[in-house]
DNA sequence: GCCGTTTTCGGCCCGACTGTTTTCAGTCG
């Protein structure tokens, strides 16, 4: 079985879970935390480059310890040092952790006296009435538990992006309101527009007495308060949301935001910034002694600890600060930057509106082209287009674009990459289109050498000229396909192709650490709204916050040219 | 366990809220 940076990932965490539980250095603890992550972000799978004799490629907080077990789970797809955690503590216990309110402490206290080793163990222990008994624990904390586990077992776990804007803004509109208040933002992943965010969290400023506190609490889509002080309030919406809100004044506001949008790991690396300038960085601002130098905007804070404004997406601790340091903070990809949209379908196959209708819609969204994109025959349940079909499409947009005015209509196809590679319509059609993108929507789970050797042979036939969502996967849903990126991403340069970032909330494919990938080896990336309706490309703006997390340039984005220059580039030229 | 243009040893980010406590540990973000 193939080990991937994420079965690595977790075997780090599980460690680190462990460890902690045992009460041991909590920056040992820390340090598989980060190795965890450093390896999971990772763009590259490091089992297969060992595999192929390469060396262990240098990685921040990756010594000389993790190193060897990256190695020996490579290479065996086990780590002795965690059988033998195992060995000294049941393996389930790290389930405890998740409950909230169970730390390590408590978790290595209930294992202990009551020998609490499961979850359904935990609940049986809480339903007898056996936790309240011991020494720190008390009836609430026992109730806690029980409730814990029960909505533990019940609530979905992250929220697309796009879900989450919903109850964001409705959320955001309605503190506005309140009296006193003068800012309202969304931090957290949510601003940093990672794909999925686990909970939103909401920054106020307020002036001293604004009730904002009570109201944020009496909001009607508030299912439970689960805490509420006098600056930090925390709920769950209906939806099973949770939303964190803090309230600070004014003078605290940039501080707040840098420090409420984290990451967690960004923040730690410009506090520790903050030290060496003998600075104490936190959310109300950044002191020196007891004096405030500053915090009101972001940029005083930044500033403060010797660095540029650094954009949200980028604040993931993945050289952004080294890169604002040295000045080579890339400017990032707008939504404004696009010029056009290469990937949509319209009511001929199973989008919802016309061509025109779409047209429409993208020229209002600022958009001077359209690709019309199609699904091909063998995807039946999209009702997908056969050349007889498609032939006929290519007529009605001839003739739409003799009367569109701002906008023009492309000839596409998303065409069937099928199980060896060929395209599921002749080159004859083909050939008469503006561009292909070629997709797959089948055979999802073949082997990575035989998935890899599929794409790349798609890519050489000489109309191939975009890979739709290249990993194939649905958030929540449906894991990426095996491939190899790298080998994917660079015969895409050999060949002349692009590779797509569509912006569809449940895809966001490509993912942004391959962003970065294209972007090393010069592969433009076209973000796309994959549109089934005229509503849909509002996405666009999901698409472009992924392609800034993967720290994409204007120039790094095909369809940010006007189309008189990309038209020679969707000409591929083939070696 | 990692890391080092002051260091190969001695550091490693910081504050709010809860619950169980009479002054604070544990958890969370």
């Amino acid at each position: 079985m193939p080990i991937h940076n994420a079965d690595i990932a977790a075997i780090f965490e599980e460690i680190a879970d462990l460890l902690e539980i045992q009460g041991a250095n909590p920056f040992r603890v820390r340090a598989y935390r980060n190795g965890a992550r450093t390896v999971g972000e990772f763009g590259r799978d490091l089992a297969i480059l060992l595999k192929k004799g390469e060396s262990l490629p240098k990685l921040p907080g990756i010594g000389t310890d993790l190193g060897e077990k990256i190695r020996e789970i490579a290479d065996t797809g086990n780590c002795a040092f965690l059988e033998k955690l195992h060995r000294q503590l049941p393996p389930a216990i790290t389930e405890l952790l998740k409950i909230p309110g169970l730390g390590p402490k408590r978790v290595k206290t209930l294992y202990h006296e009551l020998d609490v080793q499961t979850l359904e163990q935990l609940y049986r222990a809480a339903k007898d009435g056996r936790i309240r008994q011991l020494p720190g624990f008390g009836d609430k904390t026992e109730r806690n538990i029980l409730h814990g586990v029960e909505a533990h077992v019940t609530r979905a776990h992250r929220f697309k992006l796009a879900v989450a804007a919903q109850y964001a803004e409705a959320l955001m509109a309605h503190l506005k309101k309140v009296p006193g208040v003068k800012q309202v933002v969304a931090a957290g992943s949510y601003r940093r527009m990672r794909e999925t965010v686990g909970d939103l969290d909401i920054l106020v400023t307020a002036e001293p007495n604004s009730p904002v506190m009570q109201r944020f609490a009496a909001y009607d889509e508030v299912a439970e308060v689960v805490s509420g002080g006098a600056t930090r309030g925390t709920v769950i919406l209906r939806c099973g949301l949770q939303v964190d809100l803090r309230v600070v004044g004014e003078e605290s506001y940039g501080a707040a935001l840098v420090y409420f949008t984290g990451s967690k790991a960004h923040n730690i690396v410009i506090r520790r910034l903050g030290q060496e300038r003998g600075l104490k960085v936190n959310e109300y601002g950044v002191f020196k002694g007891e004096t405030r130098v500053a915090g009101e905007t972001e940029e005083s804070v930044f500033r403060a600890v010797g660095l540029p404004f650094i954009p949200p997406e980028l604040r993931e601790d993945r050289g952004e600060v080294e890169a604002a340091r040295a000045g080579h903070l890339p400017e990032l990809v707008e939504l404004s930057d696009l010029k056009g949209d290469l990937h949509a379908h319209t009511k001929a196959t199973d989008g919802r509106n016309t061509i025109e209708e779409m047209a429409l819609a993208a020229k209002d969204m600022g958009l001077s082209y359209l690709a019309v994109t199609e699904h091909s025959r063998r995807l039946t349940v999209a009702h997908g287009l056969d050349p007889e079909r498609l032939l006929k499409q290519m007529d009605e947009i001839d003739r739409l674009n003799t009367r569109l005015d701002g906008i023009t209509v492309l000839k596409g196809i998303e065409v069937d990459i099928l199980e060896d590679g060929s395209l599921d319509l002749p080159d004859a059609v083909l050939e008469r289109l503006d561009l292909v993108i070629g997709a797959v929507h089948s055979k999802f789970d073949l082997a990575r050498a035989r998935q890899t050797e599929r794409i790349l042979r798609a890519m050489d036939h000489p109309h191939f000229t975009l890979l739709a969502h290249p990993s194939g996967r649905l958030l929540e849903q449906r894991e990426p396909y095996d491939v190899d990126m790298l080998r994917i991403i660079r015969h895409a340069g050999k060949r002349g192709c692009f590779l797509e970032l569509n912006a569809h909330p449940e895809r966001l494919d490509l993912l942004d650490t391959y962003c970065q990938m294209a972007k090393q080896e010069g592969v433009l990336v076209s973000i796309n709204s994959d549109a089934h309706s005229t509503l849909d490309f509002a996405n666009l703006r999901f698409g472009v916050g992924q392609a800034r997390r993967g720290w994409l340039e204007k120039g790094d984005v095909l369809n940010t040219r006007d189309l008189s220059a990309l038209r020679p580039l969707l000409r591929k030229t083939m070696a």
